[in-house]
DNA sequence: TGACACACGGAGCACCGCTCCGAATATTCT
DNA sequence: AGAATATTCGGAGCGGTGCTCCGTGTGTCA
């Protein structure tokens, strides 16, 4: 969307290298990664970065992208290929694993969902749709909740990445999901093992 | 704990004049707001505060103290009046909404629990162990989830609560606190209106 | 090759957390 | 009362942050 096809060359290059870098530092340090570090590791002034990613969440959007898609496309699969009541706890499960990847991410999404000018907010918007879709089914077929929405299921995957990423609760961020998420989407209970 | 009686007389004061200030100040930009600002806006050195309060978890700790041990009051006190399966749901609700009150306090909770130096570590410990002994009280009468423990209601009351603080979502927090809450403890359910 | 638009880099501003120490002052002793 | 002492005060100072702005350097295209 930024690097179209005008772009000099040396531009392209810096893109490039300092979005590679900072998919590192953002992987080690979170979200609120230093952006002068960022610069300075890429061996670029810290004007250049701020030229090609204006603002944090520009940054992070190049750096999300291609992985919101995936979840995305992974949702139209698992709708074609799982039952309704798999598909949705499988896609749940895969989203807060993903987002627990970059620390602080979580927080900045759920922001987004509501910030139409925030660069994340097209792909929360879409992930939020995906998963609403999964819902629907899910609940169609009597295997979730009625009364939640996308908006609802959104927060919960959000609420669940929180929780993973907070160091003194990720050890038992599978157990959470099984105490929090099952119950609450309607599933089989896994923790009873009654219906 | 701190203000002990030996203390001296422009101590004491500035101590109760500084928890006043930061009272205001946190409230208003939450728990990472600027110390420097509280202490100018008390009209004292920085040099002051950082005594009184080595920490900022250390004045989090001063201010959270006496609502953190109404909490465990209000918990016994259910626990002699109510119903173990209202009594659960009630403090759980009640602790979320006061959580809410400072933003980012929730963070500094989970983290604090295990955490055995921070200021605010005892007060974590006897919260979860509160809400552990209702949690028990109700498992045992067959109205809550087996196979949850104290720091998974710990985990789930944060969860709730992060969730009120984030902007976008906070005017669904009794919404989400129906459809998540509400079936993770195994009350009745009042989406469905089943059992 | 020359001109021009564009990208580059970093100095600069205001803020942050935190430390450290000379100056001021409450307290205590004579 | 006045002096000696122990504490407290306050802010300068250090290294870091986000973000802006502009003189300089350099790809690109005629």
């Amino acid at each position: 969307m930024c690097q179209a096809g005008g772009m000099r060359a040396d531009a392209r290059k810096n893109y490039d290298h300092l979005l590679e870098v900072a998919r590192g530092v953002v992987a080690e340090h979170g979200a609120d990664a230093s952006l002068r570090d960022i610069a300075r590791r890429a061996g670029v002034g810290l004007g250049t970065l701020y030229r090609h990613f204006p603002t944090r969440e520009a940054l992070l959007e190049a750096l999300l992208r291609t992985s919101f898609d995936e979840l995305t496309a992974h949702a139209a699969d698992l709708e074609r290929t799982g039952t309704p009541e798999e598909a949705l706890l499988t896609w749940v499960r895969d989203c807060t694993r993903f987002t627990t990847t970059y620390h602080g991410v979580t927080e900045i999404m759920v922001a987004a969902i509501e910030a139409p000018d925030s660069a994340l907010h097209a792909s929360c918007v879409a992930l939020r749709a995906a998963g609403a879709r999964l819902l629907l089914r899910a609940q169609e077929a009597g295997v979730a909740r009625p009364g939640m929405d996308g908006t609802d299921l959104f927060a919960l995957i959000a609420a669940l990445a929180w929780l993973g990423d907070q160091a003194a609760l990720a050890p038992r961020a599978e157990h959470l999901f099984d105490v929090i998420a099952v119950p609450a989407l309607g599933g089989r209970d896994v923790v009873r093992g009654t219906a």
